[in-house]
DNA sequence: TCGGGTTGAGCTGTATACAGGTTGGAGGGT
DNA sequence: ACCCTCCAACCTGTATACAGCTCAACCCGA
C-alpha cells in the first residue's frame, strides 16, 4: 500500500506478503504458514502475526485456526461486487475533485510512459507489475478526499491479483491495454483535468472489470456484463 | 460492527472499545492501556493488543509506542473528508442496489419506530444509542453489494463518536430528529423503494454533517456547508 | 479389502518474560 | 527563581513457552 515507511517491521511484512498475493506469487488458496514467515524475515511469530491479521481484516486472507492463513480465492459474486464498487469509486474521484491536478503528476506520468515505452512486449513480469504499481501510485496520489484516497488505494490491492492473472493469460494484450492507457492518462494530466482523470480511470477500471468476468466466470445474473 | 459472533476473543474486545469510543464513553484523545484492558476483560495483553492493532487499521485509535493508545481526535479537515464520503456511499446504496427491500425490514424498522416512541425525550444515552444502532442495523442489511456494506458500516462507526456528541450537546433535538427519520424510513421500506431508502440516508447524512460542521468547526475553504 | 476410530505432527490462539522507548518529575547548577 | 540534566516508572514492541484445534495418515477389526 501507499503508506509511509512505518516504524515498525509488521508493515514491512504486510507489504511484502500483500505484494506477493497481488503478483500471484501466492496464488488463490496458497497457504502462509507463520513460522515460516518469521524465519524467512527473521523476526517471531508476533509481527508476522500482525501483519496476516490486518490483511485478513481487509480481505486478503483468511486464517482458519490449527490450519494456517490462507489466500482469500473470492468467488464470482464477490469479484463482481468488489468491482462494481471500485468502478464507483472511480467515479468519486471526480465528483470530490477539488482542483486541477499539479504538473508533477503529469511530469512523473511521463516518466512511467517512457520507462513503459522502453520496455519489450510482453516485458517480464515484474516490469509489468512495477509500471502498473507507480501509475497506481500517480493517479491514487491526485485523490483529494484522504479517505476516498485509502479506500481507492484498498481497493486496487483487493482487485490486483485477478488483473495481474490477466497478465499471465495474455501478457501483450495486458501490456498493450497498459501502454493505451498511460498515454492516454498523460494526456489528461496535461490538461490539468481531473475530472477526465477520473474519467479515464473509470473506464479502464470498468474495462478490467469485464476482462476479468470473462476470465473468472461472471458472477450473478448479468452475463451482458461481459459484452 | 455487524460482525456475527466470532470464535477468537480479539473480537468482542474490539466491538466492545468501539462502542465506547463512539458512545463517547472513551471520548477523543483518552489513552487506552493494554494492560488495564486486558485484567478487565480477563485475558492477556495478547488478543487486546489484536483488537487495538484492528481499530488502528481503521482509524478510530492510534498507537504510539511507549505512551498507548489514543483514541483518534480527527481535525476538522479530516472529519469534512469521512463525512463527504460517507454521504457519497449513501448515494451508491442506490445506484448498487439490485430489487426492492424485503418486508421483514419494514417490520424491524417498525418496531424499533416503537421501541423508540416509548421513550421520553429525551431519552436516556443508552437508549439513544441503541435506537439509532437498530436503525444502522436494519439500513446496512438492506445493501445488496457486500463491499459497499461493509464500507457503509465501517464509516458509520467511524462518524457516530462525533454525532453521538451533537446528542450531548441537544439530546431532544437530535431525538426529534432521529424519530423524524426513522418514520420516514418506515414509510419507505413499506413502499419497498430501496431507492428511496437510499436517497433518504443520502439526505440524513447530509444534514448531520451540517450539523457536526457547525459543532466541530467546520473545515476547509466551504463555510456555507454549515448553513 | 474396506470402513471407522485413533493418534500424532503441525498449525494457530494465548499467556508470559524481556527489550526498547517515552515522559514527567526530582535534583542540582546558574 | 529558573532551566537544564538525568532518572525511574510505565507503556508498547518483540520473543518465547504453552494450550487448543485440525487434519491426514495409520492401524485394526469386520
Amino acid at each position: 500500500m501507499s503508506d509511509g515507511a512505518e516504524t515498525t517491521g509488521a508493515a514491512a511484512i504486510f507489504r511484502a506478503v500483500c505484494e506477493r498475493i497481488c503478483t500471484l506469487e501466492l496464488p488463490f488458496g496458497a497457504v502462509l504458514r507463520e513460522v515460516e514467515l518469521a524465519r524467512e524475515f527473521g523476526v517471531s511469530r508476533t509481527p508476522v502475526r500482525q501483519a496476516l491479521h490486518q490483511l485478513a481484516a481487509f480481505g486478503l486472507v483468511e486464517t482458519r485456526n490449527g490450519v494456517g492463513t490462507l489466500v482469500t480465492a473470492g468467488d464470482p459474486e464477490t469479484l463482481a461486487d468488489i468491482y462494481e464498487l471500485r468502478i464507483r469509486l472511480a467515479g468519486l474521484i471526480g465528483e470530490l475533485a477539488t482542483g486541477p491536478c499539479p504538473s508533477e503528476s503529469a511530469d512523473a506520468m511521463r516518466a512511467v510512459q517512457a520507462r513503459a515505452e522502453a520496455l519489450p512486449n510482453p516485458p517480464g513480469a515484474r516490469a509489468f507489475w512495477q509500471v502498473n504499481e507507480d501509475r497506481h501510485e500517480i493517479v491514487n496520489a491526485l485523490i483529494a478526499n484522504r479517505e476516498l484516497r485509502g479506500l481507492h488505494d484498498l481497493y486496487y490491492f483487493k482487485v490486483a491479483p485477478f488483473w495481474f492473472a490477466l497478465y499471465a493469460e495474455a501478457p501483450e494484450r495486458e501490456f498493450t491495454l497498459l501502454l493505451r492507457e498511460i498515454r492516454e492518462m498523460v494526456f489528461w494530466l496535461e490538461q490539468g483535468d481531473m475530472k477526465a482523470v477520473a474519467n479515464m480511470q473509470e473506464n479502464n477500471t470498468a474495462m478490467a472489470a469485464r476482462r476479468v468476468a470473462v476470465a473468472f466466470g461472471q458472477g450473478k445474473n448479468e452475463p451482458d456484463i461481459a459484452q
